[in-house]
DNA sequence: GATGAATGAGGATTCATTCAT
DNA sequence: AATGAATGAATCCTCATTCAT
């Protein structure tokens, strides 16, 4: 009577193991925090067992790091590309980067790696300052440069935006944030508020529906 | 069963041992977190013993609550004191606004307060939903109404910020985040960067300082 | 405006105040057994203060040792002046004694003070001695000698109970404890049952009511 | 985050380490009871560290009934088979429940098992149901028929027996409480003792030697 | 004498990490 | 490589005891 074989991941590519284990992490991470995380749990999750966590990462908050490392270029590439496109009005460039976050990061996991970096950020300043080279410190200035060449064509009143790129962050991060903690209480409207936003920016004199 | 104990701060008005024990945790939980925050540390700080903590709290949970919400609603007075001066120009109103939140939030340890918000808030539903109803609820529609008002006597060029008055706080937001993640990386002129905020809510032709 | 004066126990007799601690600890240590009673819940009910119990008992075992030392004398006395009725029949001494126990013991909190020394002897030797020594060293002579004058009258078939009086005990003992565990579950008609072992000590040919 | 680890036991049957906890819980239970036992002195002497307990038993309190579950039932089959001899004198089957009784149960840490539910059976009701539906109400209902058979067959002097079996067991519980109070005090011997009780339960004329 | 706020040692429980299999 | 049982440091919380008032 040969035993009954589990199998799970027994074999699995070593790499998919490797995104399973991220994969979950991301979300107990994302639900209870660093401290409060469980490897029990990201272990069952993943299908592992958990001694096989430390076959891949060397601790707990290595493992954190790779976490939040993950998935964030995809993102600075697609927007450097847009940034590319010189010539698009600045409400049309807006209307892209915004539909750009909201399809691929309030609608995905990525949006739980921005609320991880949030909370955790400031005890793991390692984090933020990969955050920041990588993500932030790229991003910032290809908005700046977009706000220039269109206050230079007079799409905008100012140079505030190409001053600090941030105001045009900040609406987003405050989505991230809403969702997290009130959607429940009073949901946001993410498409209209940007649309809103993105007219503030260009001064539109009526809001319109895109 | 404890032997002798030495005695020491056998008195102090209970009110001020109170908020000692409130303000080291505040600091204790800033820096860690609630899950990484040793009651130890906060009773160590306060200058009492570790028991003296549940004669006051609850649990750690009550504690970290009381933390919270305390010292919320004096900004949401002054807020409301300035939303009652009605005639007071928009970019004037702004600049009244974002001071307050320099000096009293930014400048002070509220900052802390809206980091732990912002951390664990999405694990302690019960904070969320009180800072809600107790400040963020309370301030927006101030906010709208100025902006309405404003709106009205064509000071704005749309009704953006009227129907989402989110835009008016999110770079407050992202200040806050900003110098807790970047600050060391890369400092952020918090009064230029309200000033350019105020140009761009404005839709004001030219930044110009203050 | 004068303060509301609580008044409680702040004057009472001290001798009451020391009565009203070892009843209210009776019930306490009763309840929860020596190590989880707690000397808060015991200065609660016997409305005083916790600092007020280390003023007429030394710590929590002085406290524990004289509840159990209080209030088994009188027991003894009462069946010593049995005891000294010398020519009751055997049957009617016996159905004296247990009416003694029912009421005395059974039917007021002495019974608790028995239970108190079947859980927590074993980890106060004193208290076992102490017990030992002024009652039930006293009480089995007495019963062995009744129990042997009646076999000398024929009333008993044998001298077993003179020799080991103990068994004119245990089911006192085994009511107690059947209160205590069972009495929920399948209550224990304790009169019958006492008229029962009254019968099985005097070999009645016919069990019949009193 | 815990360091290294010396490693040790790292196998031993599990059934087996199962046993040796429980072991360890049934002596350091018995010894100071359950408020009072720590579980420190459970795994030092169970040869396991603190952790360890807690992969075979939820907590203290499951533990604690685990160990009073634990070795109670052989002795009941024992009975049984007793009690399905039908025709033994009545003598004869006390003899030989009390033997068994002497042997399995005072003789062994069986009888640390009945203390600690005399003990602590008042504060943990599931136990004292639990342990009134495997044995005391699988007993008591055996040694009534055989007490019924025995009046039947004219070898009891009424039916008080057979309506209380408790009579029966009363001794035997005394004998287990004077073990654990007055053993070093006044020593009980307690095959004399039982044999004592044979005969005033069988009303025997002399008593006599076994 | 009486009070009860303050103390801090003690113990149950959790969970990151290790390592024999 | 993968497993998961075992480890024990770490931390919350309780409560007997003290002592300034």
């Amino acid at each position: 009577m040969p035993e009954a074989v589990p199998a799970r991941n027994r074999k699995a590519e070593p790499a998919a193991r490797r995104e399973a284990i991220l994969d979950a992490a991301l979300t107990v991470f994302a639900e209870s925090g660093f401290e409060a995380a469980r490897l029990d749990d990201v272990a069952a999750k993943a299908g592992v067992a958990k001694g096989t966590l430390y076959l891949y990462f060397k601790d707990k908050e290595a493992l954190f790091e790779e976490v939040v490392r993950g998935a964030a270029s995809p993102i600075v590439e697609r927007l450097g590309a847009l940034a590319a496109a010189p010539d698009l009005p600045m409400a049309a460039m807006l209307d892209a980067m915004f539909e750009l976050f909201e399809k691929e990061v309030l609608g995905t996991r990525r949006k739980l790696i921005i609320r991880l970096i949030l909370a955790e950020g400031p005890r793991f300043p390692r984090i933020a300052e990969f955050y920041y080279r990588d993500v932030v410190g790229r991003i910032l200035p290809m908005v700046a440069k977009i706000a220039q060449r269109a206050a230079e064509r007079g799409e905008l009143p100012n140079d505030a935006i190409a001053r600090y790129p941030q105001l045009v962050a900040a609406p987003l991060l405050l989505a991230v944030i809403w969702d997290a903690l009130f959607a429940r209480i009073k949901p946001l409207d993410v498409a209209d508020f940007l649309r809103a936003h993105r007219d503030v920016l260009t001064a539109r004199a009526r809001s319109t529906p895109q």
